[in-house]
DNA sequence: CTTGACCTTAGAGTTGGCTCTAAGGTGTAT
DNA sequence: ATACACCTTAGAGCCAACTCTAAGGTCAAG
């Protein structure tokens, strides 16, 4: 029986972290103290784990839910329903690598057309490009990279909630 | 001279997000009916049209904001920087799809090693390799996709706001 | 007995890029 | 005159997955 931080610090998942899995049902602690404090059981932490590797695998909270609900009682689910959720986990994530090489082959072209030098951009060929409209349009038709065509999630195929770009972070 | 909606039409963006767009300090429209409709001269329809040409090359609005005060006023500004602005974004781009292959790899992995048949999920081997941590682990060591080590934009290099993960929609 | 590290909760904030709502005013066709 | 499509604004809501805060309770060491 470990402590939420002792768990933290085994499982490389914040306390914080943890507290929200647990909330959104993801994992529980079996136990408490009698201060209420969170106590876990080898089965808890195994659990854990096993939200660990989906997560670092690419599945998102809600997909992991799917796979924790059959790991709970396996012989009710089949082989099938596993590569499903896989399979399309994958196939969004080859469509998203997919729609970020278009935009990789855009940049590439933007950067191999204009020398970088230290002297005015009056005539930059970046800066032309774009306001030509000619950046991605060397690749492809530019809706090709946007029109929620990339992005498809298991779910109730949504009509494009919000557009799909790069989400490079920061 | 056009009204909004007209310019929606145009540029394939919608009317509110021009609003957006202006809130934001991307556009703007040079005039207003008498009515107070936004009305919109060529220049501005150039402009909207080299914010949409730098969106769907994969800019984020913070990169057109700088790349628009460098196009504003070209012979105050160099190439260099222009291609600053394109490297960084390639890199991170970049990184991010070096990120999304790993996490494809693992997937396809698993994939591989189940048969994904109709029959109890009683041993499946994507549910057991999950389990066993080894989802990611044959491809590399998990951390090395997480751990804010991938995505870095222009900006005060914060210290991982929060993870990456796979962000595939839906 | 106090310091300081830990634990608890509900709930708000972060990120980027929209997307929508409410509550109204405008413009034009019938 | 009345329906209907358009326009305006400020501001709220959405998505995922955290991340943090406030305001307190617990526990071992010195």
């Amino acid at each position: 029986m470990m402590k939420i931080s002792q768990l933290a610090a085994h499982s490389g998942l914040s306390a914080h972290t943890l507290r929200f899995y647990e909330k959104n049902g993801l994992i529980e602690a079996s136990g408490r103290s009698s201060s209420g404090y969170r106590s876990y059981s080898e089965d808890d932490v195994r659990r854990v784990e096993f939200v660990k590797t989906a997560r670092d695998a690419g599945f998102s909270l809600d997909e992991i839910s799917q796979l924790l609900s059959i790991r709970l009682d396996r012989d009710q689910h089949t082989c099938e329903e596993v590569t499903a959720i896989t399979r399309h986990k994958l196939d969004a994530v080859s469509a998203k690598i997919a729609q970020l090489e278009e935009i990789r082959q855009s940049l590439a072209l933007l950067l191999k057309s204009c020398d970088g030098g230290l002297d005015s951009a009056e005539h930059c060929s970046i800066i032309e490009a774009l306001d030509a409209g000619t950046a991605a349009a060397a690749v492809q038709a530019p809706q090709a990279a946007r029109s929620g065509a990339a992005m498809n999630d298991a779910g109730p195929a949504k009509t494009s909630p919000h557009a799909v770009r790069a989400k490079t972070k920061e």
